[in-house]
Formats: C-alpha cells, structure tokens, sequence
RNA sequence: CGCGGGGUGGAGCAGCCAGGUAGCUCGUCAGGCUCAUAACCUGAAGGUCGUAGGUUCAAAUCCUACCCCCGUAACCA
C-alpha cells in the first residue's frame, strides 16, 4: 500500500495558494500510483488546537472548537473544488487522535523517557516560545517582533530528545533517501548537531493554553503542537486504534511512503523530532517514513504574505479558470522541491499553448478528420512506414520519461514529456496531411493509418494525464467512446487501444481557450 | 554574523550530484499550411552559463576566493 501523507493545515485562517499546492500535488501522486497499479491511500487534514486559534477565537468572542471548525470547513470546500480526493481526513480535535496522542505520551511517561523541569526565563507571549540570548537584538534588547517578552518561571514537561540524537545522526547519515530532494540532505545533517544540546519542551500550562489535548499524567498541562499535530500520521493510520473504530489497519499503511510537507517546517519538526519520537516510540529504522519537500511559491520574487498583502487565493483563481487549469498549472510550473513565481499571466499562458492550441487542438482535429473523412470509424490499416513507426517510438519514449519522472515526482518533467509527444503528433499531421490523403481514393489504407496514430495517441494522453486533469481526461475517453480507459492501468497501457472498426464520438473542444482580456 | 536557496540568450526555467559540441517554454522575426480551439508546422536571430583564479586533454558542471539577490519576526505550504 502506498501511504501518502501531507502536512496538515492550520486552522487559524482560509487556504492559500501553498496549501492549494501541497494537496495537488499529493493528489497527482495519488493518483499516479493507482495509475500505476499500486493501492494508495491519502490523508490530509487540518491542525486545530494552539495558542493562535485560541486567541483568535477569543476575540471573536466563540469557542476554539466552533472557531477551528468554521476554518476547517474552508479547507473542506477548497478540497472539493480542487477535486482533490483524499482517503483519510485528520482533524486533530477528533478523539481517536487524542486518544491516540494520550496513549502514547503515556507509554513514553512509564518508560522515563519524559521528565519535569523548572524553567526560569523570558518568554514571548505572542511567539509562545522562551527566548534565549540568541533572540536578542544587537542593543542586547528583544525586538518588537516578539511582542511582549516577560520573564517568568514555571515547570514544564520535556522529551528526552538527545537520547535520540547518536540514532538520528547515524540513520540520517546512512539514509541519503530520507530526505527528497537530496540538496535538503546537508540541513537534516546540520540541524541534528544543532539540536543536540536542548530536549523538547512538549507541554504548556493549562494557565496560558487550555486548547489542546491534556497530559495523561499531569492534567494541569496540555501537549504542544510536536506530540499533538505530528501524530496525526499515524494515529489516523490507525496506530493503537480502538477495536471497533473505523480507521485503517495501520500495519497495511505503515510506513508512509511519503510524508508530502513545505521547506518550512522540514527542520526540525519533521527532520528532527518526528524521527525522534517515532524511535522513541520504538519504530525501527525500516518503518521510518520518507520526506518529500516542497518549494514555495512566491509572488514577483517577494515572499507571499499576509501583511505584504499579495496572498494568491487558490479558491477564486480556480472560480476564474477552473479547477483543472489550476492543478495543471501548480503541478507544472514548479520544480518538486524548489521554489516558483506565480504568476496568472504563466497560468493563462501555459494553459492556452499547452493544454488548448496543442493537446485539446489534437485531439479536436485528430477526431475531426476521422469523423469527417472516415464516418469515424477507426481502423488498423496494414499500411506503415517510417513516420508512423516514428510516432510510434516517440509515444514510448514519452511514456517512459513520463513514468520515470513521475516516480521520483517530477510533475513538470513528466507533463513537458508529454508535451512532447503531442507536440510530435501536431508535426505528424502536417508532414502527412490527412486533409489531401482524404481527396485520394487510392490513399485510403494510408489515411486510416495516419488518423489511427494520431487518435490512439490521444487516447494515450487521455491515461497519462488523467492523474492532473482528470475531469477533461474523462471527456477525451467519452469522445473517444473508450470509456474502458479511465479504469485502466499503465501496464495494460499498451499500442492498439482502440479496436479495429471501432467507432468514435463527436469532437467537441475539451480545453476551451481562455480568453485574455486586453487591457 | 551564522544557516539555507539562487545568479544560464528579452522573460521564466532545465542541465550541475556521476565534467565531453549550451537545452526547453514563452516572446521576436521570416516562411508554410488550412483538418483544427485565429489553433498547427518549419526555419532564423539572440547566451564570454555572476566575477577572478585553480584542477583537467576537456568545466555551466569539480575546487578556492569574492560579488550580488532571496529566505531565515509575524500571517505562513
């Protein structure tokens, strides 16, 4: 089973374009897998507890439960519109995730591997965090970004994270594939000798955080965002499940093949103290999950956010061009792992040329022809020749550079492959002329063949893009009347799908182009 | 400061890990075609691969130094 994970969403606002991303681009995963003949399952799901939806939700004067779950509802419409289509919904407010998370701090209390300790220092109110001398400024003062700092003494829980660190050190080391893509190896590295030193704080006082899921052991605390939010992985995978509850068997699941995550929080959470506390759990190091990082996206070179007030929402962009251009366009216009300018103008653009004037051209003009000159019936002429065994050789050569990119997740890598090949088949038609061999009786068997290579290559496009478009995937099938692709898989993937005699429907433009407005 | 990412024809990027004639998309210019979504095809112009050294028969790619840009506080993938 292929067990595919994203970071799970704070709840403190709406979605934006980098949330939009992570879950496409996990989705497109998803579905290449079962694509490629594995069983897959995705979860993806939201993080509600913490100090900033408690405050928010104060002020609006609601309680935090209400206030995460109006949030979280935006999440779920996104997710429906973006058809992203996810097995496993996690919602950290849920009890079988809390039971979860209590059940295994409880585990690490009874085996010392947590301990009390008194901390007196200065503490950021708004940043929730104690700060050491590293925080301050060049005057020796905390800058006005941590907002009140006072110096407060109080006990707090702690994870004996430098038990962990030899273990960590050596499995990173001895794991280059931990970590994708590999140029984020070094930080892991760096960040483990950094991380050497301190423990991890895991609780905060009822006092300051009643909202979040309290100490099995101590009930004056609640657990803090690592022994809550991270464990969503494997609590809704089922790990220590109640009998009866309806989550999956977590052996089936475990370990997840990737956890899908931004650069952000690569270190330390997920580097660092996801490992660590897998091990400590008892995890080995073969049921350790692998990362694959993700780049941002970023407006006009300048970071998106809030106060710069250039915050792209996925949710209109996708009311204005559609869904499927959307997820086409996040998945294409970025390196897996590095970062990209959005850009609606590059989202127009690459859809028009890419998706409109090539792909949805051919496959319009391809079944066009046959209609026209063939009453639609395709057939498996006897006749070849170079350029047809040409065509044939560029469809596997595309294919395979498709699979290969697809499988280390190189979406765009994969869709230029594609690309590519449709853009040979436009090239085909020209150098052969379909439109003249029509107008000669004598050129029949040679029209049929023409026709028939340009129509199964649209079939065959129709299979490997679907994981991106799959709504305009399906209506290329419908066209085609080969409803039997959508359930096909990429070894039954094979030259010849259309039978002979069989015959099409009507063409009709399947990515309309999208109009540009000029200013 | 430290840490991380990056500097490749007008724009946006790949190539760098495993050195061997500089590649893709868009744009520009010139042709062609008319089956098709004013779509398609062909050809051309345009780059001292940030700078300076070094290693090598050979460097965008490896090594050293330096310059520049971005992130590294909040919202936040």
């Amino acid at each position: 089973m292929f067990y595919i994970t994203t970071a799970i969403d704070y709840t403190n606002g709406a979605p934006h374009i980098g949330h939009a991303y992570e879950k496409v681009l996990a989705d497109v995963i998803t579905r290449y897998r079962r694509l490629a003949g594995d069983d897959a399952y995705y979860l993806t799901g939201v993080d509600q507890h913490g100090q900033k939806v408690q405050q928010t939700a104060e002020k609006e004067g609601v309680h935090p439960a209400t206030f995460a779950q109006r949030n979280t509802k935006k999440f779920l419409k996104l997710w429906e519109k973006l058809n992203v289509n996810y097995d496993g919904w996690a919602e950290t407010m849920d009890e079988r995730h809390k039971a979860c998370v209590q059940k295994i701090l409880q585990k690490l209390h009874d085996e010392g591997l947590l301990y009390k300790k008194a901390y007196k220092g200065f503490y950021s109110i708004r940043q929730e965090q104690f700060l050491t001398d590293k925080e301050r400024g060049e005057d020796g003062e905390f800058g006005a970004e941590w907002g009140e700092v006072t110096e407060i003494e109080e006990e707090n829980w702690y994870f004996k994270l430098s038990d962990q660190v030899e273990w960590m050190r050596g499995f990173v080391e001895s794991h280059p594939d931990f970590v994708i893509p590999n140029f984020r190896h070094g930080e892991v590295l760096n960040a483990i000798e950094r991380a050497a030193d301190n423990d991890l704080c895991i609780s905060r006082p009822k006092s300051r955080l009643r909202w979040g899921i309290e100490l099995p052991f101590d009930q004056d605390y609640v657990t803090y965002v690592w022994f809550d939010a991270l464990i969503n992985y494997i609590s809704f995978a089922g790990y220590l499940a109640e009998e009866g509850s309806d989550l999956p068997e977590f052996e089936k699941l475990w370990p997840a093949d990737i956890h899908v995550l931004g650069k952000d929080i690569l270190v330390p959470s997920h580097s660092i103290y996801w490992p660590a506390m897998l091990h400590a759990m008892g995890f080995t190091d073969d049921q350790m999950p692998t990362l694959l990082v993700h780049g941002w996206w970023n407006i006009r070179g300048e970071k998106m956010s809030k106060s710069i007030g250039n915050v792209v929402d996925p949710d209109a962009l996708a009311d204005q061009f559609g869904a499927e251009t959307l997820r086409y366009y996040l998945v294409r216009d970025i390196i897996t792992g590095k970062d990209s300018n959005f850009d609606a103008d590059r989202l127009v653009m690459l859809y028009n040329t890419e998706l409109a004037n090539d792909l949805g051209n051919l496959c319009n003009r391809a079944l066009n022809m046959s209609k026209r000159s063939l009453g639609g019936v395709m057939e498996q002429s006897d006749f070849d020749d170079e350029d047809c065994q040409t065509l044939r050789q560029s469809l596997s050569d595309a294919t395979a550079t498709y699979q290969e990119a697809m499988n280390r997740y190189d979406t765009a890598a994969a869709l230029q492959a594609l690309n590519n090949h449709v853009s040979f088949c436009n090239g085909f038609a020209e150098r052969n002329k379909p439109w003249e061999l029509a107008k000669d009786e004598a050129q029949s068997a040679r029209l049929s063949a023409v026709l028939y290579h340009m129509v199964e290559s649209c079939a065959h496009i129709s299979v490997l893009l679907s994981p991106v478009t799959p709504e305009a995937c399906v209506k290329i099938q419908n066209q085609l009347r080969l409803e039997n692709l959508t359930e096909i898989k990429l070894g039954n993937l094979s030259w010849g799908m259309i039978p002979n005699g069989h015959q099409i429907g009507k063409p009709k433009p399947v990515f309309p182009r999208i109009q540009i407005d000029s200013e």
